[in-house]
DNA sequence: GATGAATGAGCATTCATTCAT
DNA sequence: CATGAATGAATGCTCATTCAT
């Protein structure tokens, strides 16, 4: 529950809420203004519109949720150390950021992922390729698997996200930090290579 | 490529392929009455209304996929042949059904959820029983890890549907069929338990 | 006042009268909706757009008024006949449908313009057409004066539509028909060429 | 094309643009703004409304405008030679003042004409009664026709100004000072008298 | 003179749905 | 089974204008 003074951050947090409540499409700006206390007029001078609004939480959520995992991979000691912490810190984020999750998780309208360019392809990149460098340096010592990115991303992280999309929309009874060790130390027996195994 | 006699097969034939492309919440009733090419009174003659039409698209789709997995089980040899068939038929089918892979990722409104059930539930419930049973037979004897449903299925399935999610929103490049084996393999190594030996 | 029975013709006729008097730009659908006791739902269904509904009425107008002068030509005895009673007879008209005069003169914006593509085209090409095939026969025989058609059109209809302008803009005293004859005197003054005299 | 250093005049010159183009009702207060590189606050400062705003322009361009006639006929040697200059230097300038010309044959929405009082009755009469005296002097004497002042005005200037109309739309080819003379010539023979005689 | 936040009424249009024929 | 007219609530957005700083 933060407490905005501006109303900027006002009509952002309640957007947030709401979106993560109910979705985009089921929301009007209209709900948005009644909820935030805010004129009409006043709604717009800040987003010139919904998709904007949408695609201004959008990018910082996936954003915020992209730099949980670049961290625990900045500061990981080996493979194994990086793989599991990535989806242990992952998880656990999630689970104190369920509205910033669920905003995440949802397939948003093409009009409001038009509305995050360019930011959303900067940061994708960013993240993209930060983890491919990480993961290019163990396979490279045989550490983890040599498999194209976009498999061994979905190896990695697929199980986390995919439970914490099911939690998301209260379709699981276990919460994301609950599951998170045997999500991380699945996603290790997942990726590691031959000689990936310097633990034990 | 069905061919489409009957009005309401032509009609759900173009809601499908428009839900598939952009959305349930981007297409109206007058575009599917357009597309197919018949007139108002008619549409709402065969579907009483949109998210009947949806749901019955919905309820099929999940269906025709939870049969791939369970089929792949029922015929399964051993744990290892099951846990990796599944995944391997699950992405070839994903491969070539595209549309219907679409509208079973896509998170559909709570109206069309209501207007899915209990259609909807019976037939996730027999399901997630079949799979459910098929796990315990096999963990009880220590080939397959124990642990919640909801984990073991992150794991096992996961990452196919987060491959086949970003295949299906055109952000991947490899076909899921190309990336069927890598998955299926991984999967095991997740999903092994103490006893899961190797084959053979 | 004509009694439209069906829906369309009744929102035509209150359109109309509404464009007339206080512009496309000052009403809104509302407005004729309301005026035309129609359904928002019913009014849209038949006009898809309000540019629609104004361009096709625009259209029809410049029609009928283009018809006036066209049959005068063709029912015309020799040149100063022609150009006389087309000067008279569409002062005539326009003193008898001060309302189609009005959406006439406007000055509608492109988004009207262009809802009125093709017709407007079409109908424009058959007006200047005939006119100019008119204009060229008696050219040739020295009856009227041999310049471009923009130029001698500007000079044969240009004061009577400048007049009609001003009164259907309420800044005149005399009605189009009370004038009619002076400016139909001076239209052939302006316009007989060498040999254009054969009355006398 | 004026240099405007003050903030009022750079806002004048933009909204005289965007006006001649688009239209007034087309065009908002903020486009002016965003394009004349102004803070909202300053806008509403230089002007206090939208209509004040387009009624200044319009007074301006419409005095303009008159000034050149009532120059014309001040200079003029004899009557022949007052109504074809008149028609002459009018098209000439109209030549050379395209936006501002736009802005004088736009049909403006009643609130700016209401804004551009008094200023427009002012300016009109005094257009009015010049041109009044000067048509009464010669028609006294019979070089000129006597008619209602709406009648001959509309024989003397109404084609140049129907021709200048369609110009100012791009719907015409020659430019108007091409077809000055011809006008001009055809003015003369619309109104001059009985004992208007050739010169010379 | 300048700035930008705030206001709230208004608008064109969309859309799911109903109903008479 | 089919047709298309009718309905009315809802929505995203625009815009002229005001006001505090």
């Amino acid at each position: 529950m933060k407490t905005s003074s501006s109303t900027a951050a006002r009509i952002r947090d309640v957007a947030l809420g709401m979106i993560a409540e109910v979705g985009y499409a089921a929301i009007s700006m209209e709900d948005v203004r009644r909820e935030a206390n805010v004129s009409n007029g006043s709604l717009y001078h800040h987003f010139p519109s919904k998709a904007a609004l949408a695609a201004g939480l959008y990018v910082d959520g996936m954003g915020q949720c992209q730099s949980i995992i670049l961290d625990a991979l900045a500061t990981s000691g080996d493979a194994h150390d990086g793989v599991e912490r990535a989806v242990l810190e992952y998880l656990v984020w999630i689970d104190g950021h369920r509205d910033i999750a669920s905003l995440v998780f949802a397939d948003l309208p093409d009009q409001v992922l038009l509305a995050s360019e360019p930011d959303f392809s900067t940061a994708n990149r960013r993240y993209v390729d930060a983890v491919r460098r990480w993961l290019a340096d163990h396979a490279r010592e045989g550490r983890i698997i040599d498999a194209p990115f976009e498999v061994v991303h979905a190896l990695w992280i697929g199980p986390a996200q995919e439970y914490s999309r099911h939690w998301v929309r209260g379709r699981t009874r276990a919460r994301p930090r609950r599951v998170a060790p045997d999500l991380a130390a699945a996603a290790w027996r997942s990726l590691r290579g031959d000689r990936g195994a310097p633990r034990g």
